[in-house]
DNA sequence: CTATTCACATACGTTGCGTATGCCAATTGA
DNA sequence: TCAATTGGCATACGCAACGTATGTGAATAG
């Protein structure tokens, strides 16, 4: 018995995963064709719609393997930061950051949305609006932040903006520039979600 | 001769269109089969290809034609609205009323952006974009809004929180309570841009 | 050592897109 | 008025990709 079973399946299940997640990060979904990126490891259909079901239960496993990816790096950058707000802040570019790699964008914020739907409904791939969540919760507890509102409902409204900031600075002409402006905006808007004494528009 | 040539063809683009617009938005971009919606039209797809290429090109003009509509009526209620800050706000929300139907939703946000990749880069589909661009610059001017920012990177991030809160709502199992905490949310944002004696983070 | 399971490959049918071609009505020009 | 031509749209074909049904061989169980 050279190598146990279970390690040889876990394995192939990888290499799929593997090979779909490159696929569908440059080819994208729709492009990328089952029997190509299943040779390309060395395998056939027969093994993808054994272990998934179908093209959309494998990218459901790729987006479960980003997002287990994008959470961890998220709450490594957590551990630092001088203030909860500011770490709060620092969270929130970091995953801008990781929004302008071109793999995350197209496979987390188009094709898998267009594909699986909301993903606020996605079963498994939700950890990091589930950290940002957490840490707005605490910062209203503490008083930095206005008391009105859901944060989670917050936390899906912040995604959604950098989401828009991250294709922003990807398809400009003129990335550095760009992004500063972009993380400015940002930083602005989140800006107004600081308990302060309330000046009226006019 | 009993109907001038040109109306003909401009009403077969027009059955195409809506036809391709009804498909798109039940169905959806990629089930919706060509055969089965120009037959829907009492047409083939030889018309749809001669007269828009191919299905994206098809996707294109439908989404063309939404976005018109789209940016009347936002143009719409921008006349009413006691001050021009207000009328920004009033601006917004309609954006994301109009981003729960079902159609908008799906076409506009969801397929769209997928097929067509970035909406900003879309040639002939950025009228609310540009609206909200040019009534952010103005309330610049009036310093009402900080000045630090670019008009049109916050209309985008705006717009992409927008497009979240109204699947927050859409995907609710009761809209009517998620609504209000979701435009809660929402303005408490946009309040973020407004110029105040500035309160710092802690 | 036999039987059974199961991971994966092979083979097939179906569907849907894009292109090449054909046809017929409407315009154009004399 | 009558050819000639344009072009709007349909028909026919080939191809690629998906999903399913079936086959096979190796590992495990009894």
């Amino acid at each position: 018995m050279h190598k146990p079973r279970k390690e040889m399946i876990a394995e192939t299940r990888a290499k799929l995963i593997a090979a779909a997640r490159h696929a569908f990060g440059t080819t994208g979904y729709a492009e990328a064709s089952m029997d190509d990126f299943t040779a390309s490891a060395g395998l056939t259909r027969g093994a993808l719609y054994h272990h998934f079901g179908d093209k959309k239960g494998l990218l459901q496993a790729v987006i479960a393997e980003i997002d287990g990816e994008m959470a961890a790096r998220v709450n490594e950058v957590a551990a630092r930061a001088p203030t909860r707000w500011l770490h709060f802040v620092d969270e929130c570019t970091t995953y801008i950051e990781m929004a302008l790699e071109p793999e995350i964008q197209r496979i987390m914020f188009r094709d898998g949305p267009a594909v699986l739907g909301d993903p606020a409904q996605w079963p498994n791939a939700n950890a990091c609006i589930a950290s940002m969540t957490s840490h707005l919760t605490t910062l209203q507890e503490e008083g930095v932040v206005v008391s009105s509102l859901d944060p989670e409902t917050a936390s899906r409204l912040i995604n959604g903006a950098s989401s828009q900031a991250a294709q922003r600075i990807a398809n400009s002409n003129d990335p550095e520039a760009t992004s500063k402006k972009v993380v400015t905006a940002f930083k602005q808007l989140l800006e107004g979600l600081l308990r302060r004494p309330g000046p009226q528009p006019n």
